[in-house]
DNA sequence: AAGGGACTCAACCGCTTCGAA
DNA sequence: GTTCGAAGCGGTTGAGTCCCT
């Protein structure tokens, strides 16, 4: 019954990867496409398990990668969809695509919860229990307010889906759902080219610099611009909404394409939605300043409070 | 220059969910 | 319907680096 096991534990290496590794684990992937991690320790040989392979791949290698500092505008998101979300860093992680769960959650135990403690003994004084106090906000209110996150957000997507061009869905369906952000058919080449960048640039790094492979993730990095939300995500927050509208509109609702149609973010292929409205909702301080920019304030003072 | 504490982030661990047998 | 492994996810750890004294 069931399967063989991914791996056996005996002779599975652990710790940091090597470059030389990296490079075997891109190139197998660039042949034979991310998924399947079962297969990858077998028949590369890389002394690791499957799920090692995974998230090395999700974390480091996989192209559209953006690392380094958060911009404010990622940091106000990532604070505005904890709020939301909570502690759904896959979730989150699916608005800002270029960004790995991994990163965003390190960025929040490491900056943000600081941050917003900061905030919150500088608003507030010295009061920690979220719910008493003058300046705390009940949590009927709070619950309000996210009942006018989840009206925002339901607006949003109501115009967007206004704005639908019924020639996509054909495009969805004619994806076969992987690795494709906006309906479009995949473009392997793309995908190979990219890949063929990492390894290029592997090789390049290990000549010029024998030390950490933290290098060579920054020279993966590319300024590919995935702007793809997930189901859950949406889910999460349109809730009946997303309900009430067909799958493949829900899908459709962006006019932003992306350069890379990249997987590992399993695969939003057929059932992702771009981020620029929703962006737009949750951000753009232009369109809905003041009410938005509460909003804000509400979240981060919010936030701040859990702490 | 050296020591040590603080910080960062890649990687691991363990749990949950999903799907194949 | 049940079992079990794969995949995915969030929490945690620890090695490496930075910064201050």
């Amino acid at each position: 019954m069931g399967r063989p096991p991914c791996c056996d534990k005996v002779g599975v290496k652990k710790g940091p990867w090597t470059p030389e590794e990296d490079i075997i684990l891109v190139s197998y992937i660039q042949e034979h496409g991310p998924g399947n991690w079962r297969s990858v320790p077998t028949n590369t040989g890389l002394l690791r398990c499957s799920k090692s392979c995974r998230l090395r791949w999700t974390n480091y290698l996989r192209p559209g990668i953006k690392r380094g500092n958060f911009t404010d505008h990622e940091e106000r998101m990532i604070i505005h969809l904890q709020a939301l979300l909570g502690n759904r860093w896959a979730a989150i992680a699916s608005y800002l695509p270029q960004r790995t769960d991994n990163d965003i959650k390190n960025y929040w135990n490491t900056h943000l919860k600081k941050k917003l403690k900061k905030l919150q003994t500088g608003v507030d004084g010295n009061n920690r229990d979220g719910f008493s106090g003058s300046q705390k906000i009940s949590k009927g209110q709070w619950e309000r307010r996210l009942q006018t996150d989840i009206h925002m957000a339901r607006k949003a997507l109501c115009e967007a889906l206004s704005l639908e061009h019924p020639s996509d869905l054909s495009d969805l369906k004619a994806s076969n759902g992987s690795y494709n952000s906006c309906m479009r058919p995949i473009q392997t080449s793309t995908y190979a080219s990219s890949t063929e960048n990492i390894s290029r640039l592997l090789q390049g790094w290990m000549k010029n610099s024998p030390k950490s492979s933290k290098t060579t993730s920054e020279t993966t990095q590319n300024s590919s611009n995935n702007n793809i939300v997930s189901p859950e995500a949406l889910e999460s927050l349109f809730g009946d909404v997303s309900q009430s509208v067909s799958h493949d509109e829900t899908v459709n609702f962006s006019q932003e394409i992306s350069s890379f149609q990249f997987e590992s973010k399993p695969i939003l292929g057929s059932e992702e939605a771009p981020l620029s409205l929703l962006e737009k909702w949750l951000l753009d301080e232009g369109a809905q300043e003041h009410e938005e920019d509460d909003l804000m304030e509400a979240s981060l003072r919010d936030t701040a409070e859990l702490f």
